[in-house]
DNA sequence: CCGGTCTTGGAACGAGCGGTCGAGAATGGG
DNA sequence: CCCATTCTCGACCGCTCGTTCCAAGACCGG
């Protein structure tokens, strides 16, 4: 009874995201928007409101599209202990000088706007718990099986995974040798053995 | 010979240190920093240049009056497990959510501008070597002095503890719970026992 | 094949951005 | 005391920001 959109609203929020995930809020413009997401401006307005509003859409979809999936991830099956190194070894991998990864887009948020912010800070807050208790999940499994050491309750062993993953985001930002990462991962993954 | 300035460089330095600290690189205009500095809008271009300039002035700032005693700190007499322990509790403890505290401006440049400014990244690269050698020392100390066990290398160690505080101060703007800061830091500092 | 409804494109809005400029005030050497 | 020099002040620059608006275009039920 009308014309239909001419663009997939998921596939240009998609987009935003990765925009936002590379730049930031505040370095990404109106237009950049326009641009990469391939759609007119009145459409962005219409579909999305004004841009606060389109991060936080394009936060909600990260936690789809991505925190989801890893935290599932790390519900694998296998040695629990390969689980987790596994996740913190393929970023040390992923992080090649040349690849200019964005990091994650919840870590990014939490430092650039959080403080001012209140709606960022319940979503980067929320995605938090909800790594550092996929984690804890893993870690238990693992103490059960005998793997990782009962000295520390899973809960703040999944706490302190959670953080050492911001911390390796913020690592690899700030330095391109794969060895400061190794190191970095090496010793955090001391933390599970016996 | 001529009309001398109205203010102390340095101060009004200090002051443009303090809005990026708090604000990012983006999110601070010009007018704010000439609100904050107390100086007028030509005496800011004609000491430090354009906007950028400043910012990188106020890296190097911070770099000799926050990093600098910080690391130096570090190589305070006693028990080097205190000495670390220490810095990092004192962290978790000053972050309340009264205080509202600026994390680590380092940081904040990492996530914010490193994969974009060449000059904000060598900076944050360096000052985290810094503070990794920093924390290499007193480990080699601690280890010395049979504290702590030398299963792990000083200088992984090092880049280890650096990367922790980075994920400490991460989590600490994301989430105001100082229990989730506890766990973090009390399985950060587990890695330094036998 | 028309009429009503929604989308699209692009111009335009005021506000604020980073940065500049010229006139006037204040200084200290001669 | 005077003048060259420097700093201070606020207006002002062109531009880009996020946002709005409207006319033209595209669609589909009737």
């Amino acid at each position: 009874m009308a014309r239909p959109k001419e663009f997939e609203p998921q596939i240009a929020l998609e987009r935003a995201m990765d925009v936002f995930w590379r730049k930031g809020f505040e370095a990404t413009s109106v237009q950049d928007l326009v641009n990469e997401m391939g759609i007119n401006r009145a459409s962005l307005y219409s579909t999305f409101g004004d841009k606060h509003s389109l991060f936080m859409a394009a936060l909600d979809r990260y936690s789809e599209s991505v925190t989801g999936p890893m935290v599932e991830q790390l519900q694998a099956e296998g040695p629990a202990k390969e689980v987790i190194s596994g996740l913190f070894r393929s970023l040390v991998g992923g992080t090649r000088a040349s690849e200019a990864q964005p990091g994650c887009l919840m870590t990014n948020s939490a430092v650039e706007l959080c403080q001012r912010c209140p709606e960022t800070a319940e979503r980067v807050t929320k995605s938090m718990e909800r790594v550092s208790k996929g984690f804890a999940k893993v870690v238990a499994r693992g103490q059960e099986a005998g793997e990782i050491p009962t000295s520390q309750s899973p809960r703040a062993l999944g706490r302190f995974l959670c953080g050492a993953l911001q911390g390796l985001v913020v690592l690899s930002k700030a330095n391109q040798s794969r060895a400061v990462l190794s190191d970095y991962v090496g010793v955090v993954l001391s933390v599970l053995e016996t």
